[in-house]
DNA sequence: ATCTGCACTTAGGAGTTCTCTA
DNA sequence: TAGAGAACTCCTAAGTGCAGAT
């Protein structure tokens, strides 16, 4: 599907005008910044649609084709919506979505899809399925639909109370809302999709999902499922687990197996003259990133830009085919050639493409640059004392400027869940109490009473927002005046903006989750903990603080960062300062991300194939692998790195607990665990029979905080990755399904009609990722007041409505309307004015309700992590050419104009 | 074979600015 | 025109993964 979209990353479509602009394409591509494009108010159709479609193929991936060019597609569409309609979610299970994450639900639909795998993939099947190939995605999904079961979520978490709190926090009910809504809309797809939905998160792939991650109603956490056959293994935790949640951590894992890594690059290259960024504005020739826009350019030039990108995979794999599933990455290499050079045009320009882009990101101890010129960094003014004194016991306490700093610290934090926190104040307070000193009067925290500096804080604060306009565009220019030589760095000779040149101020740790070390002091750093990195030609900057030095000065052109100073948190860990996302080396580094990830589209189908053939393999650490590795390619796990007992409790992929996964017969998954920054993932799939079996396998005879995955850690996962393709790791997985989820999605669903529609699909599409991945946000604290708002409005509407119904009928019959409502008379209209207010008002409700949908839809869905990382820019653009969609419609200016690629 | 340091990407929330609506 | 809410930026925590050291 998306391969070719990843292929090619440009568009092509003839369309008109944008042809000579296609070079915008390429720009976008390589910038980071993101944003999530407004959303639209309406209901989305598209999410049902996108559901129906869900792939429900085993097999191992089979290229997909853009729908769009199947005709069949409707038909295909209606088989699966009748399969879908079971799985729909009852409404019960609606309302308890609310309680649930979202999330997961989604996900699962449009993972099958990606997937292909809605159901496990048998190596066989997928061979045969070939034949499909040719067949839009969608009608080649299976139906599997017996998924979409809500599930009672359960955030069985509820281990911890962070869990509990996020459950709360994204109440499943989006999801499940939204699906019912899907549903209600267009009942045929939506059944369709159903299915897919429920996989929730993952689902895109293989299984089914149960889906609804209901997260609360899930009381049992993970436990384990009986099933436990097997063998078992061994090991002894790392961590212990804490409750049955996923925190716990424990298992021991395995040394990493290194393997070297074999150079990925793609070669070809030859680059990029000077581009046009996507409005037509030159880009900079000098810079690195508009190779980028050459390339799509030229990429257009194929002509395929009308032609959706999952269409185009179909011929990009078969010329893979010539790579085998275990490439070297010199095959590798080889093959992607290949299959560059059956079109000409486009070989043409990836060549270009390659040859601007600059070396290898991190590790590769290339150098990345040859000149470079900054002004290092800029320290947060110091401490300026405000003599408010806090309480010790109903006494005033005289502070040094020192101790009065971090007790300021700790009192503005007041209204924070963290001024709660045993763990926060603990950690404070032995802090502080240092800075106090051992015969101090103040003996306890708790007898603090820190509300007269809080106060102080609270009358700055208003007193800053009183200011006038003039007043705040003085203050933020002279801000600007004094930060402006520090906010850029010249790069080989090019102007590159710096991003976060500001040293860290001082303040108290806010880890998130339950970290261990939350509250902790975070020093003041001073120039003497800083290394500048700068070339060697370049003038040492000057230190900002008189009488005060650098610590070191480095011109080390193999790394990108110009500074970095150790953490005070964690001493064994460093700040970086680095280019901001819009320089050059951020956007070639974007652009090898995204060339990766469409190179494991032309090798998804053997790695399948083969991750599918070692479920049952004889030796435990293979299997374990190749479970591992089917659950980051549905589910879009992070690989799971271990972690160190001062960090928070979270797991990835191969760091989860045995509580973290319940098995439900027959064949279903339920995981539940804390991720990255401790976000709840809730979901419950239908997997393989066979992996549904070696997960039982992998938790018998263990304890619910022992590693599931005892055999396996991310280094011999990714080593055994990088076997099947050159440069692969798990990570890559998560970028390849957002993308490729994204282009088909956009193929799918966009329909003719005006910009704004075409608008929603995209945000849909955004917000399948988003699921895909994970991306949450807390619930705004304005949301409920919001919602609320919208119905009281409504309510009045249709009370309007009533009011109007009565004038109408008296009015036919010749009689002056009555009173209105409040007490004054109305006016006399005829029974076409009357008419016409009344379908106006209509209108106005059906907006309004939309409104309130969208809004509960997307309250915990958060759409601009997977815009800025896992999207590739390429398929965005594409779609807009062939659809004429204005870009800003769908990337902010910001994001346009940040230049990672393009121009600057 | 493992461990650890290092470099870099990915992430959500707070704060700020812009835009829309009444 | 003010206020509310959406959009966007900034900040920095928390991941991934490579490579050299042990």
């Amino acid at each position: 599907m998306a391969t070719e979209a990843f292929v090619k990353p440009v568009v092509p479509n003839g369309h008109d005008g944008y042809e000579d602009e296609d070079e915008d394409d390429i720009p976008l591509v390589f910038k980071r910044n993101s944003n999530t494009a407004a959303t639209t108010n309406r209901p989305s159709p598209i999410s049902n649609a996108m559901r129906n479609s869900a792939i429900g193929s085993t097999k191992s991936s089979p290229p997909m084709r853009s729908p769009l060019t199947s005709p069949n597609r409707s038909a295909s569409s209606s088989t699966r919506s009748s399969m879908m309609k079971p799985a729909l979610p009852s409404s019960s299970s609606v309302q308890r979505s609310t309680l649930k994450s979202p999330l997961r639900d989604d996900r699962s639909v449009v993972a099958k899809e990606r997937n292909g795998f809605g159901k496990a993939p048998s190596v066989s099947k997928s061979d045969d399925e070939d034949s499909e190939d040719d067949k839009p995605l969608s009608a080649r999904l299976k139906l599997d639909s017996k998924e979409v079961t809500k599930q009672p979520s359960s955030s069985g978490r509820g281990s911890t109370q962070q869990a509990v709190q996020k459950s709360n926090m994204r109440p499943q009910g989006l999801s499940d809302y939204t699906k019912k809504k899907v549903l209600d809309e267009r009942a045929p797809m939506s059944s369709t999709v159903q299915t897919k939905t429920s996989v929730g998160t993952s689902s895109s792939k293989p299984v089914h999902i149960e889906q609804k991650r209901p997260l609360v109603n899930n009381i049992d956490r993970n436990g384990l499922k009986p099933k436990t056959e097997g063998h078992s293994s061994q090991a002894p935790a790392k961590r212990p687990l804490e409750k049955g949640s996923s925190s716990n951590q424990s298992s021991v894992k395995r040394p990493k197996l290194s393997e070297p890594a074999r150079p990925v690059k793609v070669e070809q290259g030859s680059h990029i003259s000077a581009t046009q960024d996507a409005k037509g504005k030159n880009l900079d020739a000098s810079k690195p990133l508009r190779a980028n826009q050459a390339t799509v350019k030229e990429d257009n030039s194929d002509g395929d830009d009308h032609v959706p990108i999952a269409s185009r995979m179909k011929s990009d794999s078969s010329n893979n085919k010539s790579s085998s599933a275990k490439p070297s990455s010199s095959k590798m290499i080889a093959s992607s050639s290949r299959t560059i050079a059956k079109k000409p045009n486009k070989w043409v320009k990836d060549s270009k493409y390659s040859k601007s882009s600059k070396s290898l990101p991190s590790g590769d101890g290339q150098k990345k640059w040859k000149t470079l010129q900054h002004n290092g960094v800029i320290f947060p003014p110091p401490y300026k004392r405000h003599g408010v004194k806090i309480l010790f016991q109903g006494k005033p306490v005289d502070l040094t400027p020192e101790q009065e700093e971090v007790a300021t610290m700790f009192a503005v934090m007041r209204e924070t869940e963290y001024y709660k926190k045993p763990k926060f104040r603990e950690n404070f307070w032995n802090d502080w109490r240092k800075l106090l000193g051992k015969n101090h009067m103040i003996k306890s925290l708790d007898d603090c009473d820190f509300t007269p500096i809080y106060e102080w804080y609270m009358q700055e604060k208003e007193t800053k927002k009183q200011m006038t306009a003039e007043e705040k565009r003085i203050v933020k220019e002279e801000k600007l005046k004094q930060e402006e030589k520090y906010m850029w760095a010249v790069l080989d000779g090019v102007r590159e903006r710096i991003g976060n040149f500001r040293v860290e101020p001082p303040g108290l740790f806010r880890g998130r989750g339950e970290h261990p070390k939350m509250g902790k002091l975070k020093k003041r750093i001073r120039p003497c903990d800083i290394t500048i990195n700068i070339g060697k030609e370049a003038p040492i900057p000057e230190c900002p603080i008189p009488g005060e030095r650098w610590k070191e000065v480095k011109h080390d052109n193999t790394v990108t960062w110009l500074a970095f100073w150790s953490d005070p948190i964690n001493p064994k860990e460093f700040k970086y300062v680095f280019l901001a996302a819009s320089s050059s080396l951020k956007g070639q580094s974007d652009k090898e991300k995204y060339e990766k990830a469409r190179k494991l589209h032309n090798h998804i189908g053997s790695i399948r194939a083969a991750y599918t053939k070692d479920f049952n393999n004889k030796d435990v650490t293979k299997r374990q692998i190749a479970v591992a590795t089917y659950l980051i390619d549905k589910l879009a796990l992070r690989a799971g790195n271990e972690k160190d007992d001062d960090e928070a409790d979270t797991v990835g992929c191969c760091t989860l607990k045995v509580g973290n996964v319940e098995c439900i017969p027959p064949n279903k998954l339920k995981f539940d665990f804390l991720g990255k920054d401790s976000i709840q993932y809730v979901n419950t799939v239908e997997v393989e029979p066979l992996v549904y079996k070696a997960i039982g396998q992998f938790q018998a005879g263990k304890s619910k905080t022992d590693d599931l995955f005892d055999e396996l850690d991310t280094s011999k996962l990714n080593t055994h990755l990088k076997e099947l393709m050159a440069g692969l790791t798990a990570k890559v997985f998560r970028t390849y399904n957002a993308s490729i989820t994204l282009d088909l999605m956009l193929s799918k669903e966009t329909r003719d009609g005006d910009v704004p529609e075409k608008v929603v699909v995209y945000q849909q599409a955004n917000k399948e990722v988003a699921i895909i991945c994970n991306h949450q946000r807390t619930v705004s604290k304005s949301h409920g007041a919001q919602v609320e708002k919208l119905a009281v409005k409504i309510e009045e509407l249709r009370e309007q409505i009533k009011e109007l119904n009565i004038d109408l009928d008296r009015a036919k019959k010749g009689r002056t309307p009555l009173m209105g409502s409040d007490g004054k008379r109305k006016r006399n209209l005829t029974p076409e004015a009357l008419e016409k207010k009344i379908m106006q008002t209509q209108g106005k409700i059906e907006k309004m309700e939309r409104d309130m949908q969208t809004k509960e839809d997307m309250k915990t869905v958060a759409l601009g992590t997977s815009k800025i990382n896992y999207m590739d820019p390429r398929i965005t653009v594409a779609w807009c050419k062939r659809h004429d969609v204005p870009i800003e419609k769908v990337i902010c200016k910001e994001l346009q104009q940040s230049n990672r690629i393009a121009n600057t």
